[in-house]
RNA sequence: GGUCGCGUGGCCGAGCGGUUAGGCAGAGGUCUGCAAAACCUUGUACAGCGGUUCGAAUCCGCUCGCGACCUCCA
């Protein structure tokens, strides 16, 4: 294992601290999923990119990573008109369908989208409708602490209470006072014995479509609680890693912590990682404010916003492009610049594969090419350690690739560097762009349009009465299973039967 | 109003006390049948004003501008 070095910006701390696994080599890692209720957008883009990478990166130091993310097809309130209505049932009630179908729906594209973006499957992946029964366990736990109250059928967390023996605002560096006054006039509101306590679990109206029997009648549960339910059950009381957005810091992971500690006497989590939004013109993407564009949009170009497609892989690249905790503009410049760059990289990936060592006696070993060679591997892995810093660790990479295009320009000579030396570049090259940053290839799938530039060939070829080359050309599409048909006046190609 | 954060060259975006980040775009060159790619060289950058320091984009203060959270949100 190789975590000597890795050090990570932990939000309870708001310091860069030195990773110790609480029990290496393994680590727990919960990271808040979507809420499946709308396609997925560039802003879930982020977190799944960002927390895939600091899941790949923790595998390659060597740990055993249990990597959790929720999805929630159930609990969160809306807010303004529809104060107190199942989010998920009142775009159910919208288009006719079974609320469960509505999350099945959402939660499809959902894995379409993140596996086109190459993130990898999280270990566990629960589903808060699939946890009420330990939801309602952690509500009952909480009111026999004293922490937790219920009025008419809904139960709330006493802050307050807490506030006499824990830190509530530890995280956010909110000050209770402040929340008191600030709290907006919601639905219950009048059932809390203050603005600052947060549902654990509600009493359901007749009409409401998602809920359950508990204690305290039919209802469904508080905005907080799932996460808590499943991380606790997945990954233990404490664990190592919470990552989710920064718009959950307050007050979602605050209320966590809470519960956590209200039921477990323990916090959650030992770091925090939040990554930052992603804006577009300044401003940030929210399903809520109505300027998100949707990440199928965006790999098809059909949104009035884009000027272009583009492609999984650039998005995954342009996010990576920025290191996770600064805020990040889309436009059109920035995605098409983002575009090329995922491009070299990729032509250097190939180059890669084209490359071998010849040896050559007449060229000696020149020590600075060795040396920038290694300097910009270790600042690579160095940046990773230092935060995951994405962006720095490419600038590196670009540094590598430079002598990688130069061996194949012939500028630079294999020799110049050494057998070890030169593939050590290529190996780490292809290692880092693919295994840790997760970026492939994606192979242009153009094949009406390859096929018919070669059948031209073929058909000049065929007039050049040049039988050598028609049979080379038949030959090869052959093997990759396509005949060529000679009609009478044109020629066709079919699949081999 | 409270809390927190940001302002880097044409654009994006690292850097967080002293070394060329990097990408895209631009200029010049090498290579090339042409082109492309690639490689080499290159430019006006640190919002403003003060301060600390031998030295600040980097620390401190003020001013201006922008944003996030405080309500579901990635």
């Amino acid at each position: 294992m190789k975590q000597n070095q890795l050090k990570l910006y932990n939000t309870l701390s708001r310091k860069k601290e030195a990773f110790e696994a609480i029990n290496p080599p393994f680590v727990g890692m919960y990271v808040c999923g979507p809420t499946v209720y709308g396609d997925a957008h560039l802003g879930h883009a982020r977190p799944a990119i960002t927390f895939d990478t600091v899941y790949r990166y923790l595998r390659h130091l060597g740990f055993k990573v249990r990597y959790v993310r929720n999805i929630t097809d159930v609990g969160h309130l809306t807010g303004d008109a529809d104060e107190g209505e199942d989010k998920i049932a009142k775009k159910a009630k919208l288009e006719q369908l079974e609320p469960m179908e509505v999350a099945q729906q959402y939660t499809d594209t959902y894995h379409r989208d993140m596996d086109l973006l190459n993130t990898l499957k999280p270990s566990i992946e629960p589903r808060a409708t699939g946890h009420i029964p330990e939801q309602i366990e952690l509500v009952e736990s909480i009111i026999n602490e004293g922490l937790a109250y219920e009025v008419n059928g809904s139960v709330y967390f006493d802050v307050l209470k807490y506030n006499e023996k824990k830190q509530y605002g530890k995280l956010s560096g909110r000050v209770l006072e402040d929340l008191m006054s600030g709290s907006r006039d919601l639905d219950g509101q009048g059932e809390k014995r203050n603005a600052a306590d947060f549902a654990l679990w509600k009493n359901a109206a007749p009409e409401h479509l998602m809920k359950w029997q508990s204690p305290w009648g039919i209802g469904f549960p508080g905005w907080h609680l799932e996460c808590t339910a499943m991380s606790s059950k997945y990954l233990g009381k404490h664990f190592d890693i919470h990552g989710g957005g920064m718009d959950l810091l307050f007050p979602h992971h605050e209320c966590e912590i809470a519960q956590g500690n209200a039921c477990n006497h323990v916090d959650p989590a030992k770091y925090w990682m939040h990554n930052n939004m992603i804006t577009i013109n300044g401003q940030k993407m929210g399903k809520s404010l109505g300027n998100f564009i949707t990440l199928s949009e965006l790999f098809s170009g059909s949104h009035d916003l884009l000027e272009q497609a583009y492609s999984p892989m650039t998005i995954r690249y342009f996010i990576l492009t920025a290191h996770y905790r600064s805020t990040l503009d889309f436009s059109n410049e920035a995605l098409k610049a983002a575009q090329k760059g995922y491009k070299k990289l990729i032509n250097g990936l190939r180059t890669c594969e084209k490359l071998s060592y010849t040896d050559t006696n007449e060229i000696e070993q020149d020590s600075k090419q060795m040396e920038q060679i290694n300097s910009s591997i270790e600042q690579a892995y160095r940046a990773m350690d230092d935060d995951f810093n994405t962006a720095q660790a490419i600038g590196h990479l670009f540094n590598l690739l430079k002598k990688i295009n130069s061996l194949h320009t012939g500028q630079l000579h294999p020799s110049q560097i050494g057998q070890e030396g030169f593939q050590k570049l290529i190996d780490t090259f292809t290692y880092f762009v693919t295994e840790i940053l997760g970026l492939k290839e994606e192979k242009i799938d153009h094949q009406e349009k390859l096929l018919s530039a070669l059948l031209q060939v073929y058909t000049e070829a065929k007039t050049a009465r040049n039988y050598q080359k028609v049979d080379e050309i038949r030959a090869s599409l052959k093997e990759i299973g396509i005949v060529v048909k000679d009609m009478k006046d044109k020629i066709d190609w079919a699949y081999e039967e």
